[in-house]
DNA sequence: ACGATTCGTCAAGCCGCTTTACTACCTTCG
DNA sequence: CGAAGGTAGTAAAGCGGCTTGACGAATCGT
């Protein structure tokens, strides 16, 4: 056994370790179906539920990040061909995110991505527990 | 009821966002406690088991940045007090990272701040499924 | 003994982010 | 109405955490 005179991990470390692990292979899965130039920081904007037809002021305020940022963000995905802004028709001021088909399809990578991981842990959980996991974890979000 | 043509949120949402809401308490914990030099960027460094003893190439290789970004958070946090950096009495190359008391009492902040997250979890879960949830963690972390 | 590897560090540069400041549009209410 | 204040997006400047590349010093392998 290994020395750990730290405690055991508490529930942000246990929370992290595997969030990590998912995001990396969500970026593997990505760079491997041809969507190589697709960052890691572009991880960030699409964040469930994903910017699909939400304003960039909503979705900075809802990823904690300025609008400035955002839209540089935007830049980038817009200049590679992953969405693009349009001007919200109701409102002179907004745009609306819009995703393109290859938006789309990284979306599609991403979520599958996920899934398969999902599928690792309930093989390694046993299907029940996994879940059990999952409602827990719907749970403690769906609260908040 | 909300529509939301995107389908349940998967695995990885569920992980991310309790763990935002930890991160978030952490370092407003740490803001709080008298350590409001402390930025977001740190707590990277002192993701569990910490820094303490370690060698910065091997802190930085789990950390899986490079041993330069490494070396640069460990300046500031030593121009801080929060951690020296000492030579290695078995290998002259090496150094080895040393909590000052500052850092010590910092790292207890974090864990408490994650110990009253739990509290409010387990709270709201109840003490028996939120001990479920955290075991199902731990098992999932374990094997990994 | 000596070439290959590993440790920490210096240097240059990139990129994602913030703050400040601005224009265009919307809303509210005298 | 029409002026006042608020909100959406953008531009510009700058910073900080990160990367890659290069390097001497110490250690390891044969």
């Amino acid at each position: 056994m290994k020395e750990t005179p730290f405690g055991p991990p508490l529930i942000g470390a246990l929370l992290r370790m595997p969030w990590d692990a998912v995001q990396r292979h969500m970026l593997d899965r990505l760079h491997e179906s041809g969507f190589d130039d697709f960052d890691a920081a572009y991880l960030t904007l699409f964040q469930y539920p994903g910017p699909q037809g939400t304003r960039p002021s909503e979705l900075a305020a809802r990823l904690r990040i300025s609008k400035q940022a955002l839209n540089y963000l935007l830049g980038e995905l817009e200049r590679l061909g992953y969405l693009e802004r349009r001007p919200d028709p109701d409102d002179l001021r907004s745009k609306r995110i819009v995703l393109t088909t290859r938006g789309v399809a990284a979306v599609g990578v991403i979520r599958q991505a996920v899934t398969e991981v999902e599928r690792e842990w309930a093989r390694q959980l046993g299907p029940k527990r996994f879940a059990e996991l999952r409602a827990l974890l719907l749970e403690l979000n769906g609260s908040t």
